[in-house]
DNA sequence: AACATATACAACCGCTCATAA
DNA sequence: CTTATGAGCGGTTGTATATGT
């Protein structure tokens, strides 16, 4: 037996909102406030399935929507936590405030792959198009994020040149040089994601608290291991000494050798972090 | 000017998940 | 435990507009 459904489809409109539907569900929603989508049509007076009507609310007719391109900034937070989280819209809408997941996978399908695919980024794998089939290690790793920071350099200069009216040439992309504007973008070595993450282990006070947000931010310039809470681990590439210290702190209780298998710690999302590899997509929920 | 093709984005569809009965 | 239901998510489609030929 299938599912009922969602609403009665014969007697719905479909396609795209009216000014008059978008001020009937406006008007409604602002004295009844959101509610059960399912009854909301009837009571609201439109001819729509309660699903057409959340979407159209939500992605479009929110007062608290920010609307217009997006920034530099946001195009480098999109970037950055969909190398995170993947095609979780919604994880990723919320860390944009005034963005929907609709816009912003919309962003990414029009505007982002291209731009990363045309920097040698693969979107999906946020490696290097020539050695996304290859097998990750710590190295690969590092080119990663090498690869990254070359790419918003790269989405950078290119932004600012488009936005100059600088003429692409032909269908490989390229710049074509023009004497009027020079940037000179002095990027910063680290990734500058500052989402709060707290990878470390519930157990941790708030100094460390404080320093893991000190590291996910400017002043710290960390390899990829050691950001995610697994420095000085097989997985660590770089000689900061301070996550050397950190890493002998966090892992007291077990080796280095048994980290892999290990619960590391929770995320911001709850999601259970219990490989030595970031990996979103085989976390288990806390 | 007319047509073809590409692009952008709003909207739809089918599915999963959470929850109440 | 099972089933029905609503909400929400992510993939896909449809369509208006822009650009190229």
């Amino acid at each position: 037996m299938g599912r009922s459904p969602c609403c009665e489809k014969d007697h719905t409109n479909k396609g795209a909102w009216t000014k008059e539907e978008d001020d009937k569900l406006v008007s409604y929603i602002k004295s009844h406030g959101e509610g059960c989508w399912r009854s909301l049509p009837r009571s609201a007076g439109l001819l729509r399935c309660g699903k057409s009507c959340r979407l159209r609310w939500i992605n479009y007719l929110r007062p608290d929507l920010k609307r217009g391109n997006f920034t530099l900034e946001e195009d480098d937070l999109i970037i950055k936590l969909h190398s995170l989280l993947g095609n979780k819209w919604s994880l990723i809408a919320t860390r944009l405030p005034g963005r929907t997941d609709n816009e912003i996978k919309n962003y990414w399908n029009t505007h982002v792959k291209r731009k990363l695919l045309r920097g040698g980024i693969d979107p999906t794998t946020h490696r290097p198009i020539n050695e996304a089939k290859a097998p990750r290690d710590s190295s690969e790793t590092r080119e990663t994020e090498d690869s990254l920071v070359k790419f918003l350099s790269f989405s950078r200069q290119l932004q600012k040149k488009e936005s100059f009216g600088e003429e692409r040439n032909d269908q490989k992309g390229l710049i074509c040089k023009k004497e009027r504007v020079e940037y000179s973008i002095v990027e910063e070595k680290c990734l500058d994601l500052n989402l709060e993450l707290r990878i470390s282990p519930p157990w941790q006070d708030q100094q460390h608290h404080d320093e893991t947000k000190l590291w996910f931010g400017r002043e710290r310039s960390k390899c990829t291991a050691c950001r995610f809470g697994l420095g000085n681990g097989k997985e660590c590439s770089c000689d900061n000494v301070k996550c050397q210290v950190e890493y002998s702190s966090s892992s007291s209780s077990h080796s280095s050798s048994d980290i892999s298998s290990s619960v590391i710690g929770y995320d911001f999302l709850g999601l259970k972090l219990n490989t030595s590899v970031l990996d979103f997509s085989t976390s288990e929920m806390n």
